[in-house]
DNA sequence: CCTTCCGCTTGCGATTTGCAACCGCTCGTC
DNA sequence: GACGAGCGGTTGCAAATCGCAAGCGGAAGG
């Protein structure tokens, strides 16, 4: 994928397709956002679709050069944190909007499936709250955080699945 | 792109990801939604984006073959017409968030800006009525047709947006 | 010093992309 | 009944990208 060439068009779905379509960048996002994955390792060797290390390289670059992602600068051989961005953020409601078609159209593990079926169910106002908590997480702003979580609830419905299958 | 192998996960995110995830599928089937080609050289020689005759014959068969688009089946040499699913068509809301992201954080032209922007403002409301406007046209739904519809209205918008920039 | 963990990098074959040119077919016209 | 225009593609080919496996230099702990 070409790096430093200009867009193909103006188009505002273009330009989101340009920054993250293809069959890589969104899992590593989504992996960040909702699995809370933050080190290079942990995205690795976590990941359910098995993503090579020379992808997950490339893609954490990208993601960083196009301002998805920020990356905090250590020392090599140090762990190196990944931070959301305010647009990495604000992909939540595309997340949604894609698990709830991959949800009605394809076929998914009813496991993974409660996640999306939570966070269709709770609408813009649940997505809002998450965004909120990434902020929390990811920016440095000094909101107070709340408990249950959203991850937490997702999580646990995702858990609850698991066991009831 | 591999075709017939098996998923490479469950998640609805990632479903969805491997039937649309790369760098054309999504523009092909957004020129069918909102730019009304139906043709396989109306869809070339529109494409803002330049697609190649190559790529888009690939795509139009995989998205025949994943469920998303129907193909009228004509002898060779006549006049082919493609066809939204009920699937492609509850892409409206993928289409709306990914407008509104690239919107937001991208440069895009002012007009092509316009269309994303009225169906942002329209909201779930506008998008259900534009997913009925499609099943009229694309399934064959003898729904009564309403005027104007939404895709006249999101294309004055982009006119008004052309001429007064 | 030795092992372990860290974020990658490198080599390499297989696949995919994208550009041009071209193809067989059908239909309307002359 | 030959012709040209329009139809949906196909083919060849070079370049880029993907994806697997192995390895690498630095840091930290024992």
């Amino acid at each position: 994928m070409g790096e430093a060439n200009e867009p193909r068009s103006e188009c505002p779905i273009n330009a989101a397709i340009e920054v993250f379509g293809d069959r890589w960048s969104l899992i590593v996002l989504r992996d960040i956002v909702f699995g809370d994955r933050r080190y290079f390792r942990e995205l690795q060797a976590n990941s359910i679709e098995g993503i090579a290390s020379n992808i997950l390289a490339d893609r954490l670059k990208r993601l960083v050069k196009s301002g998805l992602l920020t990356r905090e600068d250590t020392r090599a051989g140090q762990r190196a944190r990944y931070s959301l961005t305010e647009p990495a953020i604000q992909l939540v409601p595309v997340f949604a909007q894609l698990g709830s078609w991959g949800l009605r159209h394809r076929p998914t593990s009813s496991a993974l499936k409660a996640r999306a079926v939570l966070l269709e169910q709770g609408g813009p106002a649940l997505w809002q709250e998450f965004m909120d908590e990434l902020r929390r997480e990811h920016l440095d702003s000094k909101l107070p955080a709340r408990s249950p979580s959203v991850r937490e609830r997702l999580n646990a419905a995702y858990l609850t699945a698991t066991n009831s299958s």
